[in-house]
DNA sequence: AAGACGAAAGTGGTTGA
DNA sequence: TCAACAACTTTCGTCTT
């Protein structure tokens, strides 16, 4: 009785039962990254919500008392990882008091070089602008904060290995969240990554390209089926039809129909098919839109979906 | 009138010499 | 660096519901 009271209420304080943007249900606390993340559409519903649990596990009140946390986690999208220091501005001491003026200008060169520390060099002065634009497209691209915590190490990762030098930050900011969408299972279409960025496709391509290559990060083919959920949020599916459309790209690939072919494409066909079989129908060129291919390439596809795999299209 | 279909020409990217 | 090539897009006319 007692249990599920405080249950119940434990679930009012979240504040979020439903993904406000796909409506679904599956909701997931990241205790790691504290954010609350949508599973179906992999949006970030709730960011930097506090993790206010111990560090470690306590057996007595004293040690509870002893380990209790301290201080921000540790995170990789801030350029000198979260474990910063700070100097107060105001000339005053612990209690409050006015500084005198030996000590003030003690400080003045203590804030300085605190500063010119921080910052120190051009590489830092570099991942602090590259960060903070990355942030700014994560955000426009609604991605959890593993896939940020991914893309900040990539490049990181490039930085060091000096890969940044002639070519734009910005391309191989978004190249790293491009990489790191793909690496998560979320993937992103380069069109999409190129629309929360200031570069073009083609630069992020290009940069996308040499990064993996210099960082052996040798993704696989983004898979078809991890487009589905996304697209068939969008076009309001039932879960049944999405589990069945990716039943239908599994086989596909089985059947080898999938190599050299846009996943994007695919995902639209085996998503046109299933709509029309279940009864759900969405015309191709709704598909198309959300899948953003043409309404030729959905057919395309469909047409061999529907020829090697012996479907029997009832339409 | 909207959607589905298919042909033909054009486009951007990959590959191999 | 260039040409060949496959996949995909654009465009447009025709057929079906």
């Amino acid at each position: 009785m007692q249990k599920s009271k405080s249950k119940s209420k434990s679930e009012k304080e979240e504040g979020l039962t439903k993904c406000p943007y796909c409506g679904s249900t599956a909701i997931v606390r990241d205790y790691q990254r504290g954010s609350l993340v949508c599973e179906n559409c992999g949006r970030v519903l709730k960011d930097d919500v506090m993790d206010r649990g111990p560090e470690w596990r306590a057996f007595s009140q004293e040690q509870r008392e002893k380990r209790s946390r301290g201080g921000a986690p540790m995170t990789y999208t801030i350029h000198d990882k979260g474990l910063t220091t700070r100097i107060d501005w105001r000339n005053r001491d612990a209690k409050g008091k006015s500084l005198s003026p030996k000590r003030r200008s003690q400080m003045y060169r203590l804030r300085k070089w605190h500063r010119r520390a921080r910052i120190s060099d051009a590489m830092e002065r570099n991942l602090a602008f590259a960060l903070s634009e990355m942030d700014r497209m994560a955000s426009q691209l609604g991605l959890p904060r593993n896939v940020r915590e991914m893309a900040s190490m990539t490049y990181r990762d490039a930085v060091q290995k000096q890969l940044i030098r002639g070519r734009s930050i910005e391309g191989v900011v978004s190249a790293a969240i491009y990489a790191a969408c793909r690496e998560c299972g979320i993937p992103r279409t380069l069109e999409e990554t190129a629309e929360a960025s200031r570069v073009d496709k083609k630069e992020i391509g290009r940069s996308y390209r040499f990064i993996s290559r210099e960082l052996d990060l040798h993704l696989l083919p983004t898979n078809p089926a991890s487009y589905v959920s996304r697209f068939g949020s969008e076009l309001d599916l039932s879960g049944e039809a999405q589990s069945e459309a990716i039943e239908l790209i599994k086989k596909a690939k089985e059947k080898g129909l999938t190599s050299g072919r846009s996943p994007t494409g695919i995902a639209a066909a085996a998503i046109y098919i299933t709509t029309v079989m279940t009864g759900e129908r969405r015309t191709q060129n709704d598909v198309a839109k959300v899948a953003k291919v043409t309404e030729v390439t959905v057919r395309n596809r469909y047409k061999e979906l529907a020829e090697e795999l012996d479907l029997e299209t009832e339409i």
